[in-house]
DNA sequence: TGTTAGCACTCTATATAAACGAGTGCTAAT
DNA sequence: ATTAGCACTCGTTTATATAGAGTGCTAACA
């Protein structure tokens, strides 16, 4: 059967509709709802064929149509306008605390979540393929020192380990010298079991401390490894969809929200399909996250230069405003594109 | 009326059960439940009367009895005993990740939530009286400083700044001394426009970078300030607790769970009003946020040494198990009690 | 005087049935 | 090709009956 126009603006008509009620739509509403001129009959016979096509759904014989999964794949994929949102907030929200980057993105899920009226969430970076750019330790007080870890993109780690007796400031200089021109300019994965040997080589007696930084290394990626920072925000937004907000699978989805594993494994999912738009949409069952499979999510791949990417998504009910929320994330996205790039070459 | 002992017994019956079940409770179970081998008739005599005394209520005509906020609260502040409980999982995770005291607390709040399948909160220390305890100033590159700012408890700030051109190794290092002979045990309060009008002095040329600093001390304290760090975990606990979880409580409190200012208001009272023993219980109306009046809610304030210290607080529905609650709060409170202090005198 | 068995009464929760109404599919007319 | 009309379906709502848990009260008992 031929999708024809007439059918495509009918389709359009009920997914709209929809989405606005979450009420199963009749033939009658479409036919006044359009500027068709049809009447309910027609209208029948249409949606008739439509379901034919599995584009809609009856949920009972004497029920009007929903979208199907299918239909809302094809709403998204061919009828949706690129319409540019204004959010210019987000700018200035942005760009003001632009020198902690964990919140930029606490920032950036708390305006998703408040405009969009739905669930968002968002991915910090991972710092694998970043570059070590400045190592510096510091005597705090007698027996700790401090190391901090500058990656690219300004990220910044602090580790504090103790030592047994003070090591002197010249010694301390020496350390940092050392610590710097080896492992300066290196990617995290770089750094090999010869140039640990090396590096603790030349600390001599101190290379107990040049272990103790090493360990701090690792423990700081190993820390987002195993579990990937995640921030969340509006969750309790989806109670406000009753499809989603019965007892048994609210509690299922705000328990999935919560864990932050399930949602690693979508963001990372995500990631990995990404297509040219860098946006991502799962309806439905299309998600690898069994508990979301009554929601649609849509996600997309942020870069804030430096080689920090992460996702962020969004998580509604399949009737979600699409249009809006597609928009809101393109708008985003530019925003956020190459934020700290820009910033150091603006001084 | 006199609350006799025999009307204890049977008072702590009736919410004991009631704690299980959640449902209104009567008489003939009273009877079979208790070891007073009484009939169901006597137990409606007395359970009028603790009605009579408010201490108890009817949901409806004909159906058993439940405890009234007062009934509970008598039940807590009198008829708890204290039972130790062994949380060793918890030690054992906090010494694991001590050197991050923000660690500390999520795993805290895990913990909890996970032990007593209620929702848990934390607030973080704030840092006012603190002492300041080491600063450092690093070149990270041609334009950027890195401010690492050391407080009591060994809480890290990092801040990055610009500036306009390079600064050298040994002016860097003038400015270090400066700064930590000028600041260093001070709390943030005594900081004061005189001090800091003398520093910009001696830092002469490089005034600009010491304000910089101050900036930066300053502004990490205001974070703290505006929005009080707070840790929350099982928050969709409440989903398990029938009377909680319909829709329109359910997305009141989860909503306000989320949005934290509330929860900030919520333990700052608790900490205003701390007793003896460092417990609070809030029963039902007598919470200070409003949303809250269909729960219970149970704070402790820690106290992790140094000046730092907090509160955490579990909440839950008004049949809570207090006795649990109350046990796993002081078990919890012992471990946290003095970590960063007894560790440093470990050394 | 305290305790208890018994019973009528109350009120909710549950089950069952009836009425309603939104929406459909089909047919026949336009 | 479109549409009016109509019988039919099926979930939702409303009404009604029933069951059961629990109470208060009374009277009997130790």
């Amino acid at each position: 059967m031929q999708l024809d126009d007439r059918k495509k603006k009918i389709l359009h008509a009920i997914i709209r509709n929809y989405l606005e009620t979450g009420e199963p739509v009749g033939s009658r509403t479409i036919s006044k709802y359009t500027d068709l001129n049809l009447s309910s009959a027609t209208i029948r016979n249409e949606m008739s064929d439509l379901e034919e096509m599995g584009l809609i759904i009856q949920p009972h014989t004497s029920a009007g149509r929903i979208p199907s999964d299918m239909g809302y794949r094809l709403y998204v994929d061919t009828m949706l306008e690129d319409k540019e949102r204004e959010i210019t907030e987000m700018k200035e929200l942005m760009i003001q605390k632009a020198d902690r980057m964990e919140q930029v993105l606490k920032q950036v899920v708390k305006i998703l979540a408040a405009n969009t009226n739905y669930t968002s969430i968002i991915s910090a970076p991972r710092m694998h393929h970043n570059k070590l750019k400045f190592i510096q330790l510091s005597q705090v007080d007698e027996h700790q020192i401090l190391a901090v870890i500058v990656v690219e993109g300004n990220l910044v780690q602090n580790k504090m380990f103790q030592v047994e007796e003070p090591i002197d400031n010249e010694t301390l200089l020496k350390l940092n010298i050392l610590l710097n021109t080896s492992l300066n300019g290196l990617t995290l994965e770089e750094i090999n079991l010869g140039m640990i040997a090396k590096m603790k080589e030349q600390a001599g007696i101190h290379s107990q401390v040049v272990s103790s930084v090493l360990d701090a290394i690792a423990e700081s990626i190993q820390v987002e490894e195993e579990e990937m920072e995640i921030y969340t925000s509006g969750t309790t937004n989806i109670l406000k969809y009753p499809e989603l907000s019965d007892n048994d699978r609210a509690a299922q989805l705000l328990g999935a929200l919560e864990d932050k594993k399930p949602l690693a494994g979508l963001l990372e999912d995500s990631q990995e399909h990404e297509n040219s738009t860098g946006i991502q949409v799962y309806i439905g069952s299309e998600t690898p996250v069994q508990n979301m499979k009554d929601c649609s999510v849509v996600t997309a791949t942020y870069d804030l230069g430096d080689g920090m990417h992460g996702t962020v998504g969004i998580i509604g009910p399949k009737r979600m405003d699409y249009d809006k929320v597609i928009g809101t994330m393109k708008t985003l996205m530019a925003q956020l594109d190459g934020i700290y790039k820009r910033k150091e070459s603006d001084d």
